[in-house]
DNA sequence: TTTTCATTTTGTCCTGGACAAAATTTGTAC
DNA sequence: GTACAAATTTTGTCCAGGACAAAATGAAAA
């Protein structure tokens, strides 16, 4: 029964944790195997982080997703990881998208309404399927970058999660359409909790005339088995992040693809396993929204009404 | 790098302690001493917990959350709790909701379009608050209690909350006015990835006139804390379902309380901290959504424009 | 070039011990 | 008997240091 919180001057392994997302055996493994963070001990021997180091294995985590390994990293200095962050934001800054500095501007203020305003506009401006593509797209690639980079906080990143969530919502109800076939489930393994690409899928797929049914993240893989046999399915589509594990994902996908009655197609889309289609025969893997609705064409010249 | 997800029977110790809020140093503890739970071992010596015992520890969790002692029911046999958690005040469970069997129906056979009709009508009959008192919560809790008894897949329970999800965000986006005061910044702490209870809690305060901010599910503490401050925000609003630890959240919120400006206020609802209130020195706790209307007159009067 | 195999890295789990905070019981004075 | 202080038990979280499978990397073969 500790309080971690309010050390008189820094925080426990706990209050870490949360700040950080760093779990706390990890924590201790760092501290044994390169020698940080170096916690103080209070009078328990319990660790004590000074807020520097928690603002340095905040740091830490930012180069961690940007790809760098820990051996490289979490030893290093102050410093060089500030050299770091500046090196290799993915080489090339790809081409800021259209009105990037003011919806940036949005983000970094809190401004939530406007941020809707704009992309609301954006959307009645292309229609839904190029606001997809041409815009949502770019978009979300330079705010996860610009996160990388530091010029966004989480909060600003889930900012704009949350308003892309309420226009994608608005406008898969608008289209209505409960229509025809296939009928497609939607839905991400468990450990896999970005809703946006599933969102976007859906928002393809439903002014397309399919007839989608969401059951948002994380679906253990016997309960998609259930709802796909006992919901009348034609298609099951997962969506997975780049941050999923390859491997898992083609494991869960094979294993899927097994329990599944022949009759019902598997779709797969997501930067993790854009590159696997050779390794999941029977599994249509879909490269980006423009290949989603390839898929469909697809399975409609397959399956004639 | 271990995958506590999906063991062919049973959940790794990662797993169970997602879905039951019990900290896997608990449910260790717990085994050494009470001799429950006792999870099967993998081959590599790994706990796999059986689905029975985790839901006998869900129950466990409930019965703690009333008061009991560990000592007493960790323990006992799965009849013994059965009948502690009848006997207890808070059992009535009856009363199931108005037209439950025809919802349940629904979501039994994956119907989603009908499920959400059947929302809406109830939204446009009662009007948004008293189809969040009335109708939401009572059937939320019923959906819970329906797949606690196995009645109701996984699956159905995800398709009902992403119905939800649509029909509140709709309602949320016409009552539109991004007016006035307080300015209410809404979201949840890590680890916690429950958005249901934010998301009434905002479709609450929204026709209330409050200016609402939503930053979705799990937010590192230092960004909450960013956003406050950058977002010109009056109220930081959190919740907390029933499956997060309430220590945690108890000394994430005092955490916060100390780090946030004392203009702000701070505001904490959902099971995990109904009943906290005495621990929470500087913050709102708050009981059920009408008394979220009250916390928001209370303002108001603290703060006449 | 791609594919396969061996090696290193890395995160999460394990055991069993410890201890402070909270809860409960016991003791004492009014 | 009731109120309050002190002693005791209960309980959750932390610690150390070891282990190992999955992932990442690098080398070799096709």
């Amino acid at each position: 029964m500790r309080n971690t919180t309010n050390q008189p001057d820094g925080f426990g392994i706990a209050a870490v944790e949360r700040d950080t997302g760093l779990p706390k055996d990890t924590l201790r493994v760092w501290e044994r195997r390169y020698g940080f963070p170096q916690p103080l001990r209070d009078a328990n021997g319990e660790r004590v982080y000074p807020a520097a180091q928690v603002d340095k294995l905040r740091l830490i985590r930012r180069l961690l997703d940007q790809g760098l390994r820990p051996s490289r990293i979490v030893a290093a200095s102050t410093e060089e990881l500030a050299q770091l962050l500046e090196a290799s934001p993915e080489a090339a800054p790809p081409a800021a998208p259209a009105g990037w500095d003011t919806l940036l501007a949005f983000m970094q203020r809190q401004d939530g309404a406007a941020l809707q305003r704009a992309l609301q506009q954006s959307l009645l401006k292309q229609g839904l399927q190029r606001f997809l593509a041409d815009t949502l797209t770019p978009l979300t690639d330079a705010v996860g970058q610009a996160w990388l980079r530091g010029e966004l906080s989480v909060a600003g990143e889930h900012l704009y999660t949350e308003q892309v969530h309420n226009v994608l919502r608005g406008a898969i109800a608008s289209h209505g359409g409960h229509g025809g076939s296939p009928s497609i489930l939607l839905t991400t393994f468990p450990n896999e909790l970005h809703s946006l690409g599933l969102l976007m899928a859906e928002a393809m797929f439903a002014p397309e005339g399919a007839r989608c049914t969401s059951l948002g993240t994380q679906t253990p893989l016997a309960d998609i088995e259930h709802a796909a046999t006992q919901g009348g399915i034609d298609v099951v589509a997962l969506s997975f992040s780049a941050a999923y594990p390859p491997r898992q994902a083609v494991e869960g996908l094979s294993t899927l693809r097994a329990r599944l009655p022949a009759g019902i197609a598997l779709w797969a889309g997501g930067q993790a396993v854009r590159e696997q289609q050779r390794k999941l025969p029977g599994i249509r893997v879909i490269a980006d929204l423009n290949d989603g609705i390839a898929a469909l064409a697809e399975w409609r010249a397959a399956h004639p009404a």
